[in-house]
DNA sequence: CCTTAGTTGACACTCAGTGCCATGCGAGGC
DNA sequence: GCCTCGCATGGCACTGAGTGTCAACTAAGG
């Protein structure tokens, strides 16, 4: 059991991510300040920070609990599949939290939509999707012992899923996003194999 | 001709670069205050946000002479070709403009070390190399009348063009750019068919 | 020569992000 | 039950990014 430091901890946590994903949907990123969202949240400015070390990162952590489940699945696919189809069976995680999660679909496409549509926060994201990248590159790597094919697949993979997240945060979850993925897996599988 | 005002200007900007790129290496990105290259460089604070909108694009607006050429060479592309034949072509120009460009090759490498490396740094990059993409798929889907398709092309092509540069970065030069892109997009282009 | 447009520096200001220190509070030892 | 010890917090001061504003300067053209 989780002490109640803990737990107050993750209340603190998850009061800020609340409170911050309501003002910047509401009011834009820009125009939202962290005082505001740390006054919204009942503590102190000082008191985000120890938090989340930047403003997007409120947002982006919400997705990474993605990229750990992405890399903990990879790890325990079996070595027998080919590279497209661990991708494509990973990839699979963040599509099922995406349409069917806890937090409820549409406030997956709110956050979609508010990360993709901001500058500063999608730079941030990109970047964490490529940090994601190259260590999916490294345990594909593993297991073909190619390490330059493994990275060229791993972006590949990567490029597909993006394209396919894209399109859907576009047409504002009208299109299925299990769907979408399998088109773009379709095309870009001749190259994964 | 350029009357003297465009051509001051040019210089100033140029200065702005120069030192921006030297501090930015020898320091540190986050070490380097803007004080420090605007004294460098003869001006004052204020002036070069006139120049730049951001710290980081001092550093990413060396590059967006390339993301211009890529965009006009994709543009002029014969309509005949594949998807796969125009985008590796166009790449070609970046790859040119590393390996035996004006500014001297060892230039471009440390740039890209540098952008690559640092962390605010290359998530703007991304971000602009995300916003090339989109609008190469737009030419895309002008040539194949599917847009979702064009759109999978474009992320698969710049995923191998990317992939290839960061090896290219990461082994300091040592392995051929050129060769690199080859071999990522003879991967690729079963997928850009 | 005079006017106009564009560039610059200086100053003041907001806000992100960090370091430091004092305070408060829960947990466990005595 | 008291007393520390550790940890979370708030407040404060500070640096640096980035912006708005204004006055001074300068090239260009009538």
């Amino acid at each position: 059991m989780r002490s109640l430091a803990d737990r107050k901890r993750q209340l603190v946590r998850d009061e800020l991510s609340e409170a911050a994903l309501k003002l910047l949907a509401y009011q834009g990123f820009e125009e939202t300040t962290i005082e505001q969202i740390a006054a919204a949240a009942g503590v102190s400015k000082r008191t985000f920070f120890r938090y989340f070390a930047a403003k997007e990162d409120v947002l982006i952590e919400m997705l990474s609990e993605l990229a750990d489940a992405i890399r903990a699945g990879l790890a325990t696919r079996p070595a027998s599949e080919s590279p497209a189809e661990a991708l494509r069976a990973v990839f699979q995680i963040p599509i099922d939290e995406f349409t069917t999660g806890h937090p409820d679909p549409a406030k997956s496409l709110r956050l979609a939509r508010l990360v993709l549509g901001t500058p500063a926060v999608r730079a941030r994201y990109l970047d964490r999707q490529h940090q994601l990248r190259t260590e999916v590159a490294g345990l594909l790597a593993a297991r073909t012992g190619e390490p330059y094919r493994a990275s060229v697949q791993a972006a590949i993979g990567f490029a597909a899923y993006e394209a396919a997240v894209e399109r859907w945060a576009a047409a504002d979850g009208a299109e299925d996003l299990g769907e979408l993925v399998d088109q773009a897996f379709a095309q870009a599988s001749l190259a994964l194999a």
